[in-house]
DNA sequence: GTGAAAGCGCTAACAG
DNA sequence: CTGTTAGCGCTTTCAC
């Protein structure tokens, strides 16, 4: 037989409560779970004993005996970029608004074990998933689909999402950042960027888009990620010597921006005239420096209010759509650095 | 009897391996859960089972029977602010390299619901829990004690800790700021703090210490937390007209005290000849700077590392100790603003 | 080293 | 509206 509790922890239980309250325990089930299947008298005394005894549900065996958890698990690479600090921000908020908790994972950058983690995590039993990224390797992809639970992607876009996607196409972003100093007449340009995937795909939008209207790309170096302020100065270094006409800099992150035009001023280059700067992720740092520089917004709110959205309606009942497979937009915020 | 399950997910279980590999389920449980109880042969045997059939042990059922959950919960305000995000970035993977996930909590400023929002991560029976902040209503407190498990609180002191503490003294931190201030001259002084407890705190210790080494305050404006470098912008324009000689200006993070130093570059104001700036955080953000600035360093990695390691500890089967309870040092790392 | 039996605390389903 | 019954999938304990 199973042995004595290792604690006392907080030993009352429903029965505890359905005993102090002359109740069946479903009775008090009922109270907590669908209050409006409960005559009012009944639940009032239920209640008055619950609060009596300090009873804390447990959810651990509720949700073995009905199989929902009400918890969901969340991967993201880090929380220390703001992007991703917003956008778990909302989709948490959104999610306990819900009655959802979220066990978040923080992954780092490299996938390094990704699929032990998510196996760790599907062992809790999670309603429902969110994973950063939409390239994962098969045995992920199979792992997630075996589940047997709504996941959605985000922060990226896949021909085949496992389930949803609340995606943003990096290239494309990166492409339009071309596209925009090209428009302004600049043919020489440079792009920093970080080494991780996304960062690369907008680096790699963004040089084609360049060279393929005949624009020369002078460097394009790899950071490491996850990008600093520091790194953007160094770089801005680096690239100072072989400034020779107006260059259009690309950066992959609003940090590396900062530091590079942080660095320019240092050195004399003047924004925008000799050093056109393009961020990306529209951080406060950009708006309010001085002179506050050029990015490419994405709402992390809206992703990660999005996909909570995704994942509680699926949750409820509802069937897979084709819309549940949606690109996040973009814009470019044009300030003075440009 | 129960119900069919709600969906056909997973449905492989310890029992399907245990048939797979010709044993009985307990042996399957003892190769997962303690291997070197099992024969190498029999491990052998069962973990291919395992591989073959993908099974994900259900660490639902598993809790309930152990009454252990190999999970820890923790809150913090928000992870928004690097301290915080890189505190709980530490604190995550000391606990999962320990075999602990976290389930992460963000409380946001206000401490509105807190109670409740403890509540329902206590329902998930987590084996220890951290929480940020000490001065904890009385009914909070009651619930974290009958949790009966082990509690850190951090950031904050208190002589009445509920359990273990990794904590800062905000007070004496903003202390030691004017007393730095006041050992280089300054008699004038200003301080920009958020509105949040402990930043009050930082703010009070500062103000508290100079007005009774004779200084003046000119001003020190509450402003909204968190922090922002707009805010810090702003309060110092609105500081401008009230400088005469050179004031030692003092803020509750380092997101202020760039949008101090910037806001003072724009109007001409010199720093640090007319305005001496001391930040709080050291964030990247303040060292890489022109000029880099005067901050207060606090290591969130550490009491990340600190708190975790407590509750490992505890949870080891340790006894409380004295030396449960510490303070985490901070130090005023000065640079070209003061 | 391995197995069998007995629950952990709760909820689904059905009955009244 | 309320109660009864039978497990959810695992681990504890004890026996071999």
């Amino acid at each position: 037989m199973p042995g004595p509790a290792r604690d006392t922890r907080s030993s009352v239980k429903l029965s505890d409560v359905a005993a102090a309250a002359g109740v069946a325990p479903m009775t008090v089930s009922r109270v907590i779970n669908t209050p409006d299947r409960v005559s009012p008298h009944t639940a009032a005394r239920v209640r008055a004993a619950i609060e009596k005894l300090g009873y804390v549900p447990n959810m651990v065996a509720g949700g073995l005996s009905s199989r929902r958890s009400r918890m969901v698990a969340a991967i993201v690479p880090t929380i220390a970029h703001p992007m991703f600090a917003e956008m778990v921000q909302h989709f948490t908020d959104t999610m306990r608004g819900a009655g959802y908790q979220v066990m978040l994972s923080l992954s780092g950058y490299g996938d390094f074990g990704e699929l032990d983690l998510v196996r760790g995590l599907l062992a809790r039993r999670p309603d429902a998933m969110l994973v950063t990224g939409a390239d994962h390797a098969a045995p992920l992809r199979q792992m997630l689909t075996e589940a047997g639970i709504p996941v959605v992607e985000i922060w990226d876009v896949s021909p085949q999402p496992v389930d949803m996607l609340v995606g943003l196409d990096h290239v494309q972003a990166g492409a339009a950042v071309g596209a925009f100093f090209l428009a302004k007449g600049i043919r020489e340009f440079a792009a920093f960027a970080a080494s991780d995937a996304r960062a690369q795909a907008r680096r790699r939008g963004f040089t084609d888009a360049v060279r393929q209207a005949g624009g020369t790309v002078l460097a394009d170096p790899v950071l490491p990620a996850p990008s600093t302020i520091t790194a953007g100065r160094q770089a801005m270094g680096a690239l100072a010597a072989a400034l020779t006409c107006r260059t259009g800099l690309f950066c992959s992150s609003d940090m590396l921006a900062f530091g590079a035009i942080t660095e320019a001023r240092m050195r004399g280059i003047d924004v925008p005239s000799q050093l056109s700067v393009c961020g990306f992720g529209n951080f406060e740092l950009g708006a309010t420096n001085e002179p506050p520089f050029t990015t490419v917004s994405v709402e992390g709110a809206e992703i990660g209010r999005t996909a909570a959205g995704f994942l509680l309606r699926r949750l409820s009942g509802a069937p897979a759509r084709d819309d549940d497979r949606v690109h996040v937009p973009f814009r470019i915020v044009e300030r003075a650095s440009t």
